[in-house]
DNA sequence: TGGTCAAATGTCAGGCACTGACATAATCTC
DNA sequence: GAGATTATGTCAGTGCCTGACATTTGACCA
C-alpha cells in the first residue's frame, strides 16, 4: 500500500492477466450459454473452460448472473457516458435521443471487442428468454436510468428532487426496451437495424400521449409492422 | 377427472384448506422478511412458522422469490382488470389513467385481506432494497405491461404487431415506477398519498416530452419537491 | 539476484435454494 | 366404507455461493 492505487493501470503484467482472465470467462460463458442455455450451464463447466477453479469464478462475478450481464453492463455504459457528453443547451428528451444515435458505434465496438455481433444477440436472445436473466437486466436498466436521471437533472441545473428528470428517462427507457426487444423477435443483426428500429420507437412517443389515436399516425408507423 | 375442472371452487373443504396454508406462508414469509430482511429468512424458517414441510413450501411457490411478490402479483392483477373494463371509447391513455385512479380501492382491500396495509409498505421497501426482489419485480412488470399492450390493441382494434401500444403501455409504466418508489421512500402510508403521487406524475409526462423545459412547468410540480 | 510483501489462486467445508422419487396421510366420490 | 385422488412428508442429491486457510505468482526493492 505503498502507492495510491490507480483505477486501470494498463501496465503490469499482472493486471493483462487478470483482465484475460475476464474475457475469457466472459467469452466461455456466453458461448456456453448461447449453446446449452443459461440453466443448463453450471459454473464448474465455464471455469473448466477457462481452466481456473470455481472459486475464481467468483473473484470475478458475483455470481452466475453476472457474468451474462457482462456486455449488457458495458453497452450501458457507453450510454450513459454519451449522454453526459451531450452540449448543455440541449433540451433533455433530445439529448437523449442524439447520444443514443451517435453511441451505437461506440457499442458495437466495445462488443465485438469481446464476442462477434450475431453472437452478442444469440445471448440477447437468452436473456429475455430466461427468467432470471431478465429480471436481473431489468434491474440493471433501473439503475442506469436512476444515473441517467442524474445527469440530467445536473444539465438542466435542477433541485435533485425535481421528479421530472426521472419521469423522463423512465419513458425513455421503457420505449428503448420495447424497441430493443422487437429487434430481438428479428432477424436482422445489422448495428443499423436496431438504430433504426429504436429511433423509429421514440418517434411515435409524443403521438401516442396524444388523447385519440389515428389510424395510422405519426412518421413512420407502417415500416414497423412487419418484423 | 370426470367433471371438468373448476378454476377456483369455494367450495370443498380441501380447497378452503389449501388457500388458508396459502394465505399462511405469504403472512409467516412477509412478516419474517420485514422483520429478518429477506436474504436472512430461510424457506425452513417460513415453512416451520405454518409447520408445514419445506418441500410443501415449494408446491405452493416456485421459489423464495414468490411469496415475496405475491401480493405485487395481485395488485397488478387488479389493475390490468380495471383497465380491461374500461368504456371503449376512451382514449388509451386516459383509460390507463382512469383504471389507475379508481382501482386503488380495491388494490387496498385485496392487500388488507392478508396483511396491514403498513406490512405492505415495509414489505414494498424490502423489495426495493433486495436486488434479487427488485430483479424479480421488475420482470413481473414487464410480463404485465404486455398484458397491458395486448388489452389496448384489442380495445382500439389494432393489429398486434402495431408498436403503439407497447410504446404508450411502456412509457406510463415506467413513470408509475418512479412515483412507487417515491411513495415508497416518503412516510405516507396511505392509499391517497400513492394515488395522487401518481396522478401528479402522470401529468408531467407530456409536459416533460416537450422540447425545453420550463422552470416549473406542469400543474404540481412543487408539491412534489419535498419528500 | 535474491528476498519480501501483496495479490491472485486453489482447496476444503458448509449453508441454502430447489428438485425428483417414493411413501404416507388426508380428502373426495360413489 | 372402499377405492381413487390429491396433498403432504421424507430423503437424497445438485447447483450456487461463501468463509477460512494454504499456496503460488507477480511486484518491488536492496
Amino acid at each position: 500500500m505503498k502507492h495510491a492505487m490507480r483505477a486501470t493501470p494498463v501496465c503490469g503484467l499482472r493486471e493483462r492477466k487478470k483482465q484475460r482472465t475476464r474475457d475469457a470467462l466472459i467469452r466461455a460463458a456466453i458461448e456456453l450459454f448461447v449453446v446449452k442455455g443459461y440453466e443448463r450451464t453450471t459454473v464448474d463447466e465455464i471455469a473448466a473452460e477457462v481452466e481456473v477453479s470455481q472459486r475464481t469464478f467468483f473473484r470475478y462475478f458475483a455470481g452466475k448472473e453476472e457474468v451474462a450481464l457482462a456486455l449488457e453492463d458495458s453497452v450501458e455504459e457507453a450510454f450513459v457516458t454519451a449522454v453526459a457528453e451531450r452540449p448543455a443547451g440541449e433540451p433533455p428528451f433530445e439529448a437523449l435521443r442524439a447520444a443514443l444515435d451517435e453511441s451505437w458505434h461506440s457499442i458495437s465496438a466495445v462488443i465485438a471487442a469481446v464476442v462477434p455481433l450475431s453472437t452478442y444477440m444469440a445471448m440477447y436472445r437468452v436473456i429475455e428468454s430466461t427468467p432470471t436473466l431478465l429480471s436481473a437486466q431489468m434491474r440493471h436498466s433501473a439503475l442506469v436510468e436512476g444515473r441517467l436521471a442524474s445527469v440530467i437533472a445536473a444539465r438542466e441545473g435542477l433541485d435533485p428532487a425535481d421528479p421530472r428528470p426521472r419521469v423522463l428517462v423512465a419513458a425513455v427507457g421503457g420505449v428503448i426496451r420495447v424497441a430493443q426487444r422487437l429487434w430481438g423477435d428479428g432477424d436482422e443483426t445489422s448495428v443499423e437495424s436496431i438504430r433504426r428500429i429504436t429511433e423509429e420507437h421514440l418517434d411515435m412517443l409524443v403521438p401516442v400521449l396524444a388523447q385519440p389515436w389515428d389510424e395510422h399516425q405519426g412518421v413512420s408507423g407502417i415500416s414497423l409492422f412487419q418484423t
